[in-house]
DNA sequence: CTGGAAATAATTATCTATAAAAGAGAAATA
DNA sequence: TATTTCTCTTTTATAGATAATTATTTCCAG
């Protein structure tokens, strides 16, 4: 259990990188985080080693880190790979979806459409998006696409934030439905078509 | 330029463990890794960190890193992974292919049919699927797919090394020849059919 | 002999200090 | 006035030392 401090570090950092609290391009200063979270400069370094192994800083050695930029080529990239991956993981995942995975899944789905605020919002729908595909049983691909998301999820903030409202997604209920008739090829298509839209 | 002491500890580590001189299992000790690169420990970290990044090691808290096992279920995980990603990449790459890059290519082809030793030669496969690939321009997917590349060269280090004999690889040859005649999908198809040849 | 508790050793995580590098700005020269 | 160079400041990278945690051994009771 024990948290060492760079994991408290690398949270605190990703968070504020994905809400866009840290802006694209911002310097991230050793001894400033340091000061902040009460601590050293060594843990710091390796939150931020971290941050740069999940992509969301980049590294210029002796010259610092910075956030990196999200450019709109880099969204599409991460779109397409999403497209691939997820639609992969899909398949494995529901073969494998058991009756307690697809209930996890769905609670994941009302607690979503449920959200009151986008930051709680782009949580939850990021806790449907693994819950769908977690039953796929493939850690590596998870983990892969784990990253992606918060790289969309970067976007989303970035981008939808001020336009957000409480809604029913209907896409979310279609995957559901599609996954507990076993219909592989609807909840992909479904998936795919939910991936570009909501970028 | 400058490169850091954690770059020069991590590429040799990072070697030794795909050519599987370091062991999955193995116990990565910091001390021991400092005094054998006659350094601190701490550049050590900053290393080990981005092993566990790429996925060659794994840390648990206060108790040390492990260099990473590398169970079949994985193997067929990055292969499935490996084809996901190289499809799509190859998709843009073939469309954006220049006679410049192609040459590349072939010459890369060319330098792996001449090795004469397994590790030159599993070096020079890599360059030679990085060629291939490159021209998609979409550095995310390019920097994922080198990740499970390394993922397989340790496979193949495991499991070829000692049958490992000097050979003409008609799969790469094909693939140039579809390149050259921007023939998606004949490139795709090759290159899927290699990919789960090769594991 | 065996099981478990306490002490010891080994190892990791963190802190403080030092060295090296980069960047900014001022002074000197052309 | 423009440019170059030097110095000063800021920041990163590494080293050495300390604290905290885990693993191991030893010793005693049963």
């Amino acid at each position: 259990m024990t948290a060492t401090i760079a994991d408290t570090i690398y949270s605190a950092l990703s968070q504020q990188i994905i809400t866009g609290d840290l802006a694209a391009g911002e310097k991230l200063r050793q001894d400033h985080i340091a000061r902040a979270f009460d601590t050293s400069h060594v843990p710091v370094r390796e939150a931020l080693l971290r941050l740069e192994a999940h992509g969301l800083a980049k590294s210029e050695p002796r010259k610092g880190m910075r956030v990196t930029a999200l450019d709109p080529a880099e969204v599409r990239e991460v779109i397409e790979m999403r497209v691939a991956l997820e639609t992969l993981a899909l398949q494995y995942s529901t073969q494998n979806m058991t009756p307690a995975a697809l209930k996890v899944a769905d609670d994941a789905r009302k607690a979503c459409d449920a959200a009151e605020n986008m930051p709680q919002w782009e949580a939850r729908n990021r806790v449907f998006h693994r819950a769908i595909l977690t039953p796929c049983g493939l850690p590596r691909l998870l983990h892969t696409i784990d990253d992606l998301h918060i790289a969309s999820a970067r976007h989303l903030f970035a981008h939808w934030r001020p336009k957000w409202v409480q809604r029913i997604d209907t896409d979310h209920a279609a995957i559901i439905q599609a996954l507990k008739s076993k219909d592989v090829s609807a909840a992909t298509s479904i998936l795919v078509r939910h991936i570009r839209r909501a970028s």
